[in-house]
DNA sequence: CTTCCAACG
DNA sequence: CGTTTGAAG
């Protein structure tokens, strides 16, 4: 879910004014709020002289896929790594062009169920998998990397599911978990947690607030949990702060042409220690960036 | 399986002249065989005061991907058949062009694993599904319609599978029930079975004899059963009977490209009783129709 | 290699 | 609606 660069979306060649993601389709916007042009909502670019750092989080929704779609050629690699699985194998060796350190982890209770990764050209310190001990369902829904300045998490957090069968478990067990796990790991550094959340904060993160109000990732519930859980405890959503009225949506489902008609979702998100928040000068969101139902978002971190 | 006519593999229109499937891919062919050309192996056309009947039989190997690849619209269908499922629903009426009967089974115990249907112009007198009391599996193997002067049996015979687990089930339940099923019917009216029978009855029936002995379709079991149950009771395979020295295939699997390569296997067939064998003018095999791992086998029937 | 289903989102 | 697996051929 994490690189430090995306080949088709880089920031430079980002293309969109007036696009469709920046319409509004709030049936009642309220007052201020205003849609998002990646294009031109930016800060000034990074000076070049000014060391920084990168990162990327893209829900992928399906590897395989992704990459037949981008025209990969998963035959003619390399047999630099070594690994078991074929498939795995030529996924890794397609996306690691130029990066050197890939940490990888998947669901082993329920194969091809979720998974998440992260690619980087900087060597980290160490790397951890999954909440330590109650990560007791093995899902692969957590890295961390240890970098110089801070943690890197990258995370998949449960849907609550159809019926929300599995909203307790996903706000006792999960989100509790993770917090704390946060919370010990920001003794020694400042953490960034990137990824899939699956929880709109806000209405102003959803495009049918008062219709989605029982839906898994808009609930009651989920949402006093984010804040609860991590925003209550001092993690900055970064995207947020830098434009408290910008409808941004980072996720469409497939059913209805959400994409299309910009029903969307903000479920991909950075969060950030309060201690390093001040480092973050950009955070962004590339809606049209396809090949997944949902687009990747990015940060630009001073060092 | 079944149906009169097939819209894009008439006749009259079949072109094919020196194509790669009048290749013979045997390594040791015998002497006088020859390999298939369609367009000039046929009989000279029946004339048209003939009154005759065409019969077409075709496992389709899918029928969603196929209505797909041929550019079928599913959608504007008409309502006139009163069925639950949708998609079946649409499926019998985009087939359904001009014939007024259908009959179709399927596998209830697995679904989507096996089914069967004819399509016919003339309303039959009589439908029966599966072999009776014997039928207890529900496969969804076997549909028989009577007319005037014969029954006509499509059939989809099980396969052994993989490490031939289901020999025994196929010899000794399936192909011996089929064999006393047909024979009883024959003591009314002759009978007319087609369908993938899933035996290569001969080696020149298969691309590579040799290397197959153990493979599900040319064991030796099965090549037995098949002359045991069928042909020693009296059931012609027309195909054979018409050109006993003519390699011609009607399934190739898609594992290596065995279509590219002409590596088939012949699996269907019409098998017909002595006493209607000299009233069928042709059997033909149209191998360059695409959409499925086997091709249509078609048979004229003089009335 | 290609189909289908079921589960999941 | 679109993805994955697994079974089947």
């Amino acid at each position: 879910k994490v690189s430090s660069r995306i080949t088709k979306a880089n920031v430079a060649d980002y293309p969109c004014v007036d696009e469709p993601w920046t319409v509004l389709t709030h049936k009642k916007p309220q007052k201020g709020w205003t849609g998002y042009n990646p294009k031109t909502m930016r800060p000034p670019p990074i000076a070049a002289d000014t060391l920084h750092m990168k990162l990327l989080s893209w829900n992928v929704n399906g590897l395989r896929a992704l990459l037949k779609m981008e025209n990969f050629s998963a035959l003619e690699l390399s047999k630099r790594e070594d690994f078991d699985e074929k498939d795995v194998n030529a996924i890794r060796e397609t996306l690691l062009q130029g990066y050197d350190n890939s940490y990888w982890t998947c669901s082993v209770s329920k194969l091809g169920y979720s998974g998440t990764a992260i690619i980087s050209r900087i060597k980290p310190l160490s790397v951890r998998y999954g909440l330590g001990i109650s990560d007791h369902d093995s899902e692969g829904r957590l890295v961390t990397l240890e970098f110089d300045n801070f943690y890197l998490l990258s995370c998949y957090v449960p849907n609550s599911g159809d019926g929300l069968k599995r909203l307790p478990y996903r706000i006792a067990e999960w989100d509790t978990s993770l917090g704390n796990y946060m919370k010990d790991l920001e003794q020694s550094k400042p953490v960034i947690l990137t990824g899939d959340l699956n929880c709109a904060h806000e209405e102003i993160d959803i495009f049918n607030p008062a219709g989605n109000k029982r839906s898994a990732g808009f609930t009651e519930e989920e949402r006093k949990s984010f804040e609860t859980n991590f925003l209550d405890r001092g993690f900055v959503d970064t995207f947020r702060k830098q434009h408290p009225n910008v409808v941004a949506y980072s996720y469409w489902g497939y059913r209805h042409g959400g994409r299309r008609t910009n029903k969307g979702w903000r479920l991909d998100y950075f969060l950030v220690s309060e201690s390093i928040s001040e480092k973050v000068h950009d955070t962004y969101i590339l809606p049209d960036v396809g090949g997944s139902d949902h687009c990747p978002v990015g940060l630009i971190l001073k060092l």
